[in-house]
DNA sequence: CGTTTTTGACCGGCGC
DNA sequence: GCGCCGGTCAAAAACG
């Protein structure tokens, strides 16, 4: 049976024939070392997260101005076809603000209104084939204050407000998709003028998904966001991926906590200077 | 007991 | 003007 060593990855010697005050000042500067390293780790993804939600309002904003444009133009095009528009589902597939033409009725007899809405899009949310919930779990806590049977869908239509609401004015509205029960859509107005209320693993989640929900405004059933339920289940997010996220972020949180590396510290010269006094029992 | 959800009533816009 | 419909209000009920 060979030695069982902790590998603690730091590249220890401890057959190095130094002292141990020696070897103390060797650990304590190589945890120093790892210890700006995974500040300036840290503070390299703070900026990348910063310069990807700023890309992110740029693209928002210009997908606006695209569809603005196209919606003038589809507006003409309505007043024109008005009495044949009734096969036009489909032919644009951009949803941000409502403006596109969809497989919803209401959508092609009102199109104003939604064109109105600059800051409205959707999204789908795949659910349960037996659930009947109308929650959609998305880092922000909402409280829902209506809910309504409309014509072109027998499903309900349930009406939320941000918990923050009056001063933040976000609404979004969640129905079961006329094609496929089993999916949620869910109409988002306005923006979050705060951050995530939740903590934990919704605000994991929602940061992995923002960069779905944020930017790509969902129209086709073959884009979804799956979850199988308002439980915490990310179907196409590799789980990997939120595995590697909360190890570093554990890691980052107890590489900056000085007691942590104290302790650290104190552990490895502890065991160090056992084991040099075991040696030298032999 | 405070907060949230439910649900019927009400309101305003739109088409006829 | 009237009726339809989507959205909102608010009182009651439910919940923790």
């Amino acid at each position: 049976m060979e030695s069982t060593c902790v590998d603690t990855s730091l590249n220890l010697n401890i057959n190095h024939p130094s002292t141990a005050t020696y070897k103390d000042e060797i650990m304590v500067e190589e945890l120093h070392r790892l210890n700006c390293e995974n500040k300036w780790l840290s503070e390299t993804l703070s900026n990348m997260c910063e310069n990807y939600e700023a890309m992110q309002k740029q693209l928002n904003q210009l997908m606006n101005q695209n569809c603005e444009t196209q919606t003038h133009e589809e507006s003409r095009k309505r007043k024109a076809e008005s009495e044949n528009c009734n096969n036009m589902f489909g032919t644009i597939n951009v949803i941000n603000n409502e403006c596109s033409t969809t497989d919803e009725e209401s959508l092609i007899k009102r199109p104003c209104r939604e064109i109105s809405s600059p800051k409205a899009y959707k999204v789908l949310v795949k659910t349960e084939a037996s659930s009947n919930s109308l929650y959609v779990m998305d880092g922000y806590q909402w409280r829902k204050y209506g809910q309504k049977v409309t014509r072109d869908n027998p499903s309900p239509r349930a009406y939320f407000r941000c918990s923050n609401a009056p001063s933040c004015p976000v609404k979004k509205k969640v129905q079961k998709s006329l094609e496929d029960p089993t999916i949620l859509v869910a109409t988002y107005e306005g923006e979050h003028n705060h951050g995530h209320e939740k903590a934990e693993i919704s605000m994991i989640s929602s940061q992995i998904e923002e960069s779905f929900i944020g930017s790509v405004h969902v129209t086709s059933p073959k884009q979804i966001i799956q979850r199988t339920s308002p439980s915490m289940k990310i179907d196409n997010v590799p789980k990997s991926s939120i595995q590697q996220f909360l190890v570093q972020q554990m890691a980052t949180s107890l590489t900056n906590d000085p007691n942590f590396t104290a302790a650290l510290a104190s552990a490895i010269s502890g065991r160090i200077l056992d084991h040099t006094s075991n040696k030298a029992n032999w």
